[in-house]
RNA sequence: GCGGGUAUGGUGGAAUUGGUAGACACGCUAGAUUUAGGUUCUAGUGGCGCGAGCUGUGGGGGUUCAAGUCCCUCUACCCGCACCA
């Protein structure tokens, strides 16, 4: 018997799949499998999180292949970002030089880890092949109307002269310079993602295999609100200001108007008044993002306007407030203290009427002399709505509205339009140039792709394409007169919205065959985190639904199944001195830890998610080298349903590395028996050739659900019940040879370089790959006992158990619960006044 | 504040349509063989009790012959979004 030498094993598999084409999708596609994990950016080295995801593709796929699935698994690199520029800055190299080293290590430590890729598919979305494709895609869109240049607001960096990324603006300051930042107005590219926000809301109904929760926020994220849209009158300037509201049926409530400090009204009263002018100046400062609201008060200044309501006689007073959102509906609302929180919140602060105009069933208005009535009610002093419920109040009014021209039913989005503009240099150009007399003019399409120059300097601040001496400088496609280009790069959101699309085809002239793309999409299950719930998600759907638009394809919902995997945590550990301890710097001494540097004792933490700044981290490399891809992949899916976090525990990873010793012993062991005959066994033999065609049945539906936990669960029951065989008697040691086979190809999917290895060894070596050798599928005979074991309750507690045969009838499973001498003891020699038999399930009796 | 989720032994987690709670593993305890590289094997392991037994799925209440599962209510924690009118 030979110790499982790893480290041999799985690079020998590694290269017979490599050499073979075992992964290679055929493109026959008549039963087609789309698996997709999320690609990565090339940021380094793999982490946990990334060997979680891969990991549960790679059982997708590998069960897929095993079941005669055409698989296409595929894996590229997101390779635009903004670390690549921060490490060139840092090490004064290209950022194409750093992602594609770092492409390099990723790509071996993923082989290592033996995923089943098809590599001849992989791409990075810097590479011009790619990104031409885009930037003809933007043209189309641009083409269409779906593209188009609005101003913007943006993070400047006042000292670095440069736009902050979100990420990049801590606390309100700059992370390098540490200068406070700066609201910058820009000209900036915008996709018209609003166009499709209806689409996009009744297509997620279609997306059943989707987790509810992302399901959910989506939705919200679009949100949808049916409302009105009310004109008032502003009676010194004779202008309209609109509202748009949700609840009209409080229209007779209002007692005042607020507006956005960026509201054309705002600015125009600012002109004259000195007052409103300093509040605006004050809260625009502010910027909108910070915490810091939720406890600011909310404040306002009197612009002296008077409105008047659409619906009675009655002026309204209009203020200029910190608390109206700009972007959103039309940026003022009208005020109703009564029912509504904020606006109560207002009104106390500024001394303004609290009009109530909901009460009960009796017509009785609701209390509002402490705080605002918020409950459903009956609408009270509203003219013509008086005694109408919440529903009718608003269609009545909406009507009346709608009748005198003051007002419209409207229905309004959250979503907002996807600003793309980026002032970077790793990203893809957009294909535009500006000309002085031809304004902003595409780029052709046969001079695509725009490529960034290579020859780029960070040592200026600000955008490297804007200060590159020549790359800006064009002539005008349409007039040949001297033109500039766009200097601003995409999103890296663009590059990830149709990269599935390109997989179909990678090597295509085109952005993708469209032929290809019907076949292999919509992907089957994509997996990835659930970070990415909803602006990749959404803009990836929106891509769809642009490009059919623009004739590209077909297709509208790209993801038909989605899989959102937890995160991976770890214990956090400190020292004395309280700072953050990582795993390896620590070992165990009696009941606890200590640091191996002092040896002084540690706390430990809880357990969170695993991250640099806590020091958490177990390095994925470390546990390929000391105990090999299968242990760390078949402890990573083991402990924990793959929607929820998980636990990694040093523990826990030497018990999965323990299973695969003992598997390796088992199935060595079991290769010299050669005949085995199973269709006549009996006993002891055919009890286990049972719980073999059971399991394999009970994995085959725990991994169509992704419940990969219990899968492995199954398999150790099976391991255990083989190994309690005896191996001297013919017809228990032919039913373990078979058990070690149908064992081997169900661990194949989590464990691909041990199954591999002992399929060879027990079928010789002309065999083709377990993966080739098929799916074990459950003999139906075998699934059904002929006896079967209820528990029999007495007063609803479990006394006894009876065995009884399977086609036992109510009468015959009565009496012989009865009869028991359990069930007698508890009856007490009392009459049953009631017997419940559930087949299959239990007997219950009454006394 | 809104939306979503979770709560089961010392730990991670199992448990079709309500039907034997704690599968499988980690850890722990005891024992055996001794491991030549991080052993392997056997037995035990929710709590209380010597025992028959009692009790037990975050707290409280309910429906039912029967509740981790269904209903009401409360609490704690986690995630996402947030002055969205």
């Amino acid at each position: 018997m030979s110790l499982y030498n790893f480290k041999k094993v799985e690079s020998k598999w590694q290269d017979i799949w490599h050499k073979n084409h075992v992964f290679k999708a055929t493109n026959k596609a008549d039963k087609k499998a789309f698996i997709l994990e999320m690609f990565p950016y090339p940021s380094g080295r793999l982490h946990m999180g990334h060997v979680r995801n891969y990991a549960l593709g790679d059982v997708l796929a590998r069960f897929r292949m095993a079941q005669g699935y055409d698989v296409l698994h595929p894996i590229g690199w997101d390779a635009f970002g903004l670390p690549a520029e921060n490490a060139a800055i840092e090490n004064k190299s290209h950022p194409g030089k750093w992602t594609y080293k770092n492409i390099e290590v990723m790509k071996k430590q993923m082989q290592s880890l033996g995923l089943g890729y098809d590599w001849s598919r992989e791409f990075a979305t810097c590479d011009p092949s790619y990104y031409k494709h885009e930037q003809k895609m933007f043209l189309d869109f641009y083409k269409n109307g779906m593209a188009y240049k609005k101003k913007s607001q943006v993070n400047w960096d006042p000292v670095e002269n440069t736009v902050l990324a979100n990420e990049q603006v801590v606390d309100g300051k700059g992370w390098r310079s540490g200068a406070i930042v700066q609201k910058k107005e820009l000209s900036q590219w915008f996709l018209k993602i609003t166009d499709f926000a209806e689409e996009l809301l009744q297509g997620i109904e279609k997306l059943d295999k989707w987790p509810d929760k992302v399901r959910a926020m989506q939705r919200n994220w679009i949100g949808k609100s049916y409302g009105a849209s009310i004109h008032f009158h502003v009676k010194e300037t004779g202008d309209s200001v609109g509202v748009y509201t949700t609840r009209p049926d409080t229209l007779f409530g209002a007692s005042f108007i607020v507006l956005a400090t960026d509201h054309p009204i705002s600015k125009q009263v600012s002109e004259k008044n000195s007052d409103v002018a300093a509040f605006i100046k004050k809260w625009q400062a502010m910027g909108t993002s910070q915490k810091a609201l939720d406890t600011v008060e909310k404040a306002g200044v009197d612009t002296g306007l008077k409105a008047k309501s659409p619906i009675e006689d009655r002026d309204i007073p209009i203020y200029v407030a910190n608390y109206v959102v700009s972007d959103y509906g039309t940026g003022a609302v009208f005020g109703c203290p009564a029912h509504d929180e904020r606006d109560y919140e207002f009104a106390k602060n500024h001394d303004l009427p609290i009009i109530c105009v909901k009460g009960d069933k009796e017509g009785n208005a609701f209390d509002v002399s402490e705080k605002p009535a918020m409950e459903e009610g009956i609408s009270v002093n509203s003219g013509f709505v008086n005694g109408l419920d919440k529903a009718a109040s608003i269609e009545s009014v909406i009507k009346e509205l709608e009748k005198s021209g003051k007002g419209s039913r409207q229905t309004n989005y959250r979503l907002r339009d996807w600003g793309v503009s980026r002032q970077r240099y790793w990203g893809c150009p957009i294909p535009i140039i500006y000309c002085d007399d031809c304004g902003v003019v595409p780029v052709p399409e046969n001079q695509l792709p725009v490529q960034l120059p290579d020859d780029v300097s960070f040592d200026t601040p600000g955008n490297p394409l804007e200060n590159h001496p020549t790359w800006k400088e064009t002539t005008c496609p349409k007039c040949k007169a001297k033109a500039k280009r766009e200097t601003d790069t995409f999103d890296t959101f663009f590059e990830s919205s149709w990269y599935f699309l390109r997989f179909a085809s990678p090597h295509s002239d085109q952005a993708f065959d469209r032929d290809l793309v019907e076949k292999w999409l919509p992907v089957d299950q994509y997996i990835g985190g659930v970070e990415h719930a909803i602006l990749h998600l959404l803009y990836a759907r929106f891509f769809c639904y642009a490009l059919k638009k623009c004739g590209y394809m077909d297709l509208e919902e790209p993801f038909k199944g989605m899989m959102t995997q937890g995160m991976v945590c770890h214990e956090t550990y400190k020292n004395e001195l309280g700072k953050w301890v990582s795993p390896d710097q620590i070992r165990k001494e009696g009941s606890g830890y200590v640091e191996n540097s002092t040896g002084a004792p540690i706390k430990v933490g809880s357990s969170e998610k695993m991250s640099k700044s806590k020091k958490n981290v177990v390095d994925p490399q470390f546990i390929i080298d000391e105990y090999g891809a299968d242990a760390a992949r078949l402890f990573i899916l083991s402990d924990s349903p793959p929607e929820r976090d998980f636990e990694w525990s040093e523990a826990g990873l030497q018990g999965a590395w323990r299973y695969i010793k003992r598997v390796w012993k088992m199935v060595e062991s079991a290769k010299d028996i050669k005949s085995f005959k199973l269709d006549s066994v009996q006993g002891t033999a055919l009890a286990a050739l049972k719980i073999i065609h059971k399991t394999i049945d009970s994995i085959t539906k725990d991994l169509e659900l992704f419940h990969y936990n219990k899968a492995i669960a199954r398999l150790r029951e099976l391991t255990n019940s083989l190994a309690d065989l005896d191996l001297k008697n013919t017809e228990e040691s032919g039913v373990y040879r078979f058990g070690c086979g149908a064992l081997i190809k169900l661990l194949a999917p989590f464990t691909p370089h041990l199954s591999e290895e002992l399929w060879q060894i027990l079928e010789g070596s002309e065999k083709e790959t377990i993966i080739k050798a098929g799916w074990p599928i459950a003999n139906q005979d075998y699934l059904s006992e002929n006896t079967m074991t209820l528990a029999v309750q007495v007063n609803g507690k479990v006394r006894s158990k009876i065995t009884v045969a399977e086609d036992a009838s109510k009468e015959d499973i009565e009496t012989l619960a009865l009869a028991d001498d359990q069930v007698e003891k508890h009856m007490q020699g009392q009459k049953p006044k009631k017997i419940i038999v559930v087949p299959k399930r239990i007997v219950s009796i009454v006394i």
